[in-house]
DNA sequence: TGAGAAATTGAATCGCATA
DNA sequence: TTATGCGATTCAATTTCTC
């Protein structure tokens, strides 16, 4: 077929200049109207979020919150944010291939309209998945829930694209076999990971953790993809795209974020091919034994394990087995045994009693993970 | 005051006939605009969302859209959802006392919509909460991530409404003494807990935990507070209100879920007062003007107050103010000016010498209070 | 140098009663 | 209705300070 339609052409096309892994100044809007139609796999996109914050705000302690009050958050009404996003999400559509998909990221403040919008103008909503915070800020008033989490939604471009990229199998690989949720827990991001100007002030106000990115492009993205971020800030979405051999393309209106940018992504080392497959599969999280959360310190030998409805009771060895009627075995066994199934998810079946409630060893496992992803950073 | 009010009525106003506690059948927005207005402290709603549902939807004017055949496409009914999901919440935001809060709950297939919505005609959104599931559904196909979690949006009637209720103190005790976050883990309604009809199969699709309702009506309500939920479906929210002392509304089209709903509230046994009480807080103690501890004998006109450091120095005036180098102002103010800040508590900050020991003298607020309380107990 | 204490900080739509 | 002033309110993690 492709010999047929070159045929049909007096010259061949020029070729094309490369937009890929550059970052382009300016408005995001002009700048996707100037690439080309169809031609990136995903969106990522942190839009301005609409806060409406009234005065200052003080910490028990008096100490000033350092409020996201930039002027690119500002916006007159609801009417004005909703032409903002409307005209980012019909050029981003545009720049989208037909099986591309755009995922969203939002607080209650914004991220509502967003998804009705996206909705209106012809995306498919897939999932919405929910950034629990591992860390978040307080409520210092003690007038709401604390706000722990921020919303991210993933769409395809059309309602009947079927061809998206969704890496199942090794999401479910890298969470011990079970399929991945739509809930994600990461702490903000912080430490060395943030990036400070030369007084030690975070350059950005909201920068997001490489963590949530990796998770999303390794779900719907392959090797070699392009991601366009339309606000680029200072890079996440293009240094966790190069380390993890996909393309970006940034758009970033202020230029000492372009900058900040541009120096960050340098410095990032891409995956070899190889390892790009490791984290692609099995080992985009670490497998946990059971034993390790006795050597934790987060379990102790000689606890009852109940499954949810306490129809059965296991107890915990110093080895890191469960034993039920003497007979012992790992935790997947021995919940298979009981329910006369030939396998079980012991991490999700099996319950350990923590102040009147029951609650799953995975969430055990949770700490642990997150301790050792702690670690990691530090080191 | 009151008898000036009631003096200038010619007669006493008709007792009006109670509409709590009860189930009423029919079309929620017209049951609704029958109830009279700022009647309800919250409204609690799990409207639906299956898009095929369209066909039944309502225009605000109660004129039946019209739904020729399958052939609507997108755009239509979105707009028809919206319409009614207009028409509902306008309905309930009449009959919410102005401090009054509503919960909805939905899925990304419609929560989106309803939260554009709900700020729209003028709600004021407080949180965003999520009910991550503890056993969701899989997803079968493979192509999505496993959707294991539903939102609730929890609003105020308008943007100023600050006197809405909120247990915060309740809240945290109940969770290991921390506040309370925006995600909540709860398993879907199923076991006993979940309605069958007599071949053992689900009676209603989509029951909520009771756990959910609970937890949301604890926060959001106290004893003796109206909820109204316009989807009562089986009436979970009746049953869960009718268990914690609070009165319910209900609004069901279909007689079927009214009969279950009506014969399960009945079932119910309301928890005793005394279980029912809420941790209140120190915003619930009575406020002790700090003059009382003079005319108490508490502390004597001359007094030194220092910080906890010992870094300043204040002293106690007949008139229960303190100054500082001649300048007088109240025990907040002065700890303030002191320590170059905006705001202070005088009760935690400042400390009396006893027995060489420093004391807050927060801890002489606390003496005059037991007094006051055992003062009350004895008349 | 090390251990422990103290300070800092993060997308935040963060009072309420009385006069 | 508006202005005033009391006085209540924070979690997790990192970084800096102190002994």
């Amino acid at each position: 077929m492709a010999p047929l339609r070159s045929a049909r052409l007096k010259t061949p096309p020029p070729p094309a200049p490369d937009f890929r892994d550059r970052i382009l100044t300016g408005h995001c809007v002009a700048q996707m109207e100037a690439l080309p139609a169809k031609s990136v796999d995903v969106v990522f996109a942190d839009p301005p979020y609409n806060l409406q914050l009234a005065g200052d705000l003080h910490r028990p302690d008096q100490s000033r919150v350092d409020a996201v009050d930039d002027a690119w958050d500002q916006f007159e009404s609801f009417q004005a944010y909703d032409a903002f996003t409307r005209a980012w999400l019909l050029a981003a559509r545009r720049v989208l291939k037909p099986n591309g998909t755009i995922w969203v990221i939002g607080s209650y403040h914004n991220i509502f309209r967003v998804g009705a919008i996206l909705q209106d103008i012809g995306y498919w909503i897939l999932n919405d998945i929910v950034w629990r915070k591992s860390n978040p800020m307080p409520n210092f008033r003690g007038r709401r829930f604390q706000n722990a989490h921020e919303t991210l939604i993933w769409a395809s471009r059309d309602q009947d694209a079927k061809g998206y990229t969704f890496n199942y199998d090794s999401l479910k690989a890298a969470n011990d076999d079970v399929q991945m949720r739509s809930d994600w827990l990461f702490p903000i991001c912080t430490g060395g990971e943030r990036l400070k100007d030369d007084g030690g002030q975070k350059l950005h106000p909201t920068q997001k953790p490489e963590a949530l990115l990796a998770r999303l492009l390794l779900a719907s993205t392959k090797p070699g993809d392009v991601v366009l971020d339309p606000f680029f800030g200072t890079g996440t979405t293009g240094a966790v795209a190069r380390r993890l051999g996909r393309h970006f393309v940034g758009i970033e209106r202020d230029a000492a974020y372009v900058e900040a940018a541009e120096k960050r992504i340098a410095a990032v080392e891409p995956l070899a091919g190889e390892s790009l497959e490791i984290v692609a599969g099995k080992r985009a999280e670490p497998r946990i034994p059971f034993a390790t959360l006795l050597e934790a310190g987060l379990i102790e030998p000689g606890t009852q394990l109940t499954d949810a409805g306490r129809r059965h009771v296991a107890h915990v060895r110093a080895d890191g087995t469960v034993s039920v009627a003497g007979e012992a075995a790992s935790i997947h066994r021995v919940g298979a045994r009981v329910q006369g199934l030939s396998a079980c998810n012991g991490w999700t079946f099996w319950h350990v009693e923590a102040e009147g409630e029951l609650k799953p060893i995975d969430e055990l496992r949770r700490l642990v993970r997150e301790r050792m992803a702690l670690r990691h950073v530090g080191g």
